[in-house]
DNA sequence: GTGAAAGCGCTAACAG
DNA sequence: CTGTTAGCGCTTTCAC
């Protein structure tokens, strides 16, 4: 053991406190060049930048964490992971997230609110500095815990007064596939939603879809997706008689590609015999053998904007003011699952 | 402002010496209630989580990870999460994760060996106690410089010699696919690959392809999903003719779901003017309106496996040893996109 | 321009 | 059983 060896270095990683060692120079100097900050003369700031090769140095997050207290890293929040929606948002949002130079954490909430809640006493722990929901419970307590602890939070893809906010307007989007089949000669249309889409965003498009079912002076129908899992009967009930069903509005792609999925295993034709629109523009529904009908949400902006949001919101931590939303418009993407119904125009 | 104010009252989150202040003790024992170490009387423990709770106390995991040296979070690196297997998986191991005590950092990588580097960059600063690879480029650089932090790695879904790794076998998995389709009576099958496809995996396959091919005396034929994007002549003149391919066997249920997607773009149905397999079992192959026959992978097995190896990393850091691999049986799942061919048996 | 010093909030020996 | 004592590696005034 030779008694020359600094006492900080041989054994593990290097701190900045062997780079100032190897370089002659303090600490806070080579802080300074590692940040850019302070004034470092060109021939110190090279001096530094060759120790910090030279020993192979990476700065340790979570001292510099600590002492900022913030974390660098943004938590999503989603309810499921498995449905393509969410997967391709996440995708489109890590992009962004690593582009603004932070870590995007994960949490699959599966639509519970008691995950919901222990996530985001997990991210409090953790100390990011933001968070995005692409679901939401709308449990009141969260955000305030949220903003209790000054942590900037904007909700995508789903509406939310009490924070800031960016989505389609799913009533307008609903009223558009109702108006859509109505077009068609559509009149018998069921609305069709599950527990696993949460619940505004079930609200808001349940209300777009009642809207317009009674602006032309239409019953509206509420189906729950969750229902059928047996209750084959039921649904084959629905399609079949004078008063069978001719349409479904579904609350999303997935439901709708479930349904016609079941429809079809009971023998009932889609578009042939009834028509089918979903709702989001997933690529799922794009592929030919699919060819849903949907109302698209444009992804990359739902992203693009909610980010912005937030990360005005990360360089200003003392926002009041009241929360800012903004509305997207949802496009109607005509494809093969909807066709003539009984009375065309 | 009443000068009994504890000094560090007050403002701020509340911090373990709040905690000690407030019931009478010190630092140390507040922290030995939280961590359950040490032996602590029960009137203590109770009173400070009193405390805790008076105070609406939260742990700092920033300051126990500086001191721990490990931020209780593993990273997870992926190539697509737009392609639904990959998703899923996260999906289960995301839960898996977070019942081990641990945050789930998500890394999209594209499949490009510069954000490989630079998200392990990232996930070595942030001091991650584990990184589980969905995909991996493969460069030994990037193994290289985990082992050297100490960080245990399990690959998983992708076949690596140099790590951990649990995945189906993918030269098998192929085969009977192959087997399948020879069973039809098929004998012009090609493979589709693509880029997207990481390269083990990618060879993997084609390698089982091949060796199945020739046990049938017949020519592989590889053919790059990527090139149709704009040459569907190609892949007309491929489908047609005396010397016409009649099936394929897809790299994975993407690639196969795309390539129905163009087949019937141009009027080639399938499965009746052709019969198609994809590899990897996910839930769009599933929907009845794809019906793809494709080979299954275990993803709940994967992900428990997988997880498995790496607590049992992070439990022993001293572990040396050869790395462990699991291979899993991968299944043929028949469904409605594979149909007799012209010389059935 | 550069360095010294004082922590960030918590853990982990080691005494008592 | 509980308290004391050192830091973990980095940022950040504030002097020099």
């Amino acid at each position: 053991m030779p008694p020359e060896a600094p006492p900080h270095w041989s054994s593990q990683r290097p701190t900045i406190r062997d780079v100032a060692n190897l370089s002659g120079v303090s600490k806070s100097t080579v802080s300074n060049v590692l940040r850019g900050a302070g004034r470092v003369s060109g021939s110190t700031r090279s001096r530094v930048l060759e120790s910090i090769e030279a020993l192979g140095y990476r700065p340790n997050s979570l001292a510099r964490d600590l002492v900022r207290r913030r974390s660098n890293t943004v938590g999503v929040l989603l309810g499921d992971l498995a449905n393509t929606f969410y997967a391709e948002l996440v995708k489109l949002l890590e992009l962004r997230i690593s582009e603004a130079a932070h870590t995007t954490i994960v949490c699959n909430t599966d639509g519970r609110l008691e995950l919901e809640r222990a996530r985001v006493e997990m991210l409090l722990e953790r100390a990011v500095s933001g968070v995005v929901m692409l679901q939401f419970s709308g449990d009141a307590s969260v955000l305030d815990e949220l903003a209790a602890a000054g942590v900037p939070v904007v909700v995508v893809s789903c509406w939310e007064e009490r924070a800031d906010c960016v989505a389609v307007d799913d009533r307008a989007g609903m009223a558009a596939a109702v108006e859509h089949l109505h077009g068609l000669g559509h009149r018998r249309i069921a609305h069709v939603s599950s527990h696993l889409v949460e619940d505004s965003t079930r609200a808001a498009r349940y209300a777009g879809y009642e809207r317009a079912m009674r602006s032309h002076k239409l019953e509206p129908l509420m189906l729950d997706a969750d229902d059928w899992e047996g209750g084959v009967a039921r649904l084959r009930a629905a399609v079949t008689g004078p008063d069978r069903l001719t349409a479904f509005a579904a609350a999303n792609d997935l439901i709708a590609v479930r349904l016609i999925d079941r429809l079809e295993s009971i023998g009932v034709r889609v578009p042939g015999d009834v028509s089918v629109v979903g709702f989001d523009g997933t690529d799922l529904g794009a592929h030919s053998r699919i060819g849903l009908t949907t109302v698209a949400q444009p992804r990359s902006r739902l992203i693009a904007e909610g980010v912005g949001l937030l990360l005005e919101q990360m360089r200003d931590p003392g926002r009041s003011g009241a929360p800012r939303h903004v509305r997207l418009a949802p496009e109607l993407v005509v494809r093969a699952s909807t066709a003539p119904g009984p009375e065309p125009e």
